[in-house]
DNA sequence: TTGGTATATCGGGAAAAGTCGATATACATT
DNA sequence: AATGTATATCGACTTTTCCCGATATACCAA
């Protein structure tokens, strides 16, 4: 992964509001039948709402954030859930902390 | 500083070069008279002759990273030297390791 | 004060990103 | 099979970014 498309992922306000949102999701989200949000995460609707964006922006949103591999994806019956990766988020620390 | 405008600050190659390069300016730049790489950094024409890019794309670079707290500056003469803000720098590492 | 060098700012054209509504796809339910 | 719901993709339009050359400004030296 480019480490110029990370930080291009990082440079939108909403988007950077998802990562928050998704790092605590119990704090931002309703509770979600069949599916905790440590496991799976949460489903695009919800962040939708919350963002107040369109359905297709926030679609892609967190397909920008997910080629990032700032988040990660489990599809689950007709809906898809989008948590936190951890291992994209400490590779990220560490460049800034290494290379500039 | 909105956080928003520091990631749109390391959104671009050239930008994330120069940061690479000022963390070691000495394995990146040839000697300075008058002027420690240390103290003060680098001129500005070093880094637009290392970059291949135009004289006014650099300085608008550089003014954009030293925007996002990124770099300083310090004018000597006729030159304006630029170097890492360790300051900024470490608040960005904390921004990803507490809100992302 | 005239000319030279270093940097900053301005104006612009091309490319990319932001964002939408419409449509397609995938899955679930009846 | 038909319909309904969740998400992804497409096409379009607007705004922002990239990057340049030209020009302005600041400082220095003769």
């Amino acid at each position: 992964m480019d480490q110029v498309e990370i930080f291009k992922a990082l440079s939108n306000k909403t988007r950077l509001q998802i990562l928050g949102w998704l790092k605590a999701p119990e704090l931002h989200f309703p509770e979600q039948p069949n599916a905790d949000f440590e496991n799976v995460g949460v489903c695009v609707g919800q962040i939708q709402l919350k963002s107040g964006l369109s359905q297709s922006t926030i679609s892609e949103y967190l397909s920008i954030l997910q080629r990032a591999d700032l988040i990660s994806s489990t599809r689950l019956g007709q809906w898809t859930y989008y948590k936190r990766n951890k291992e994209g988020l400490e590779k990220l620390s560490e460049i800034i902390n290494t290379e500039l």
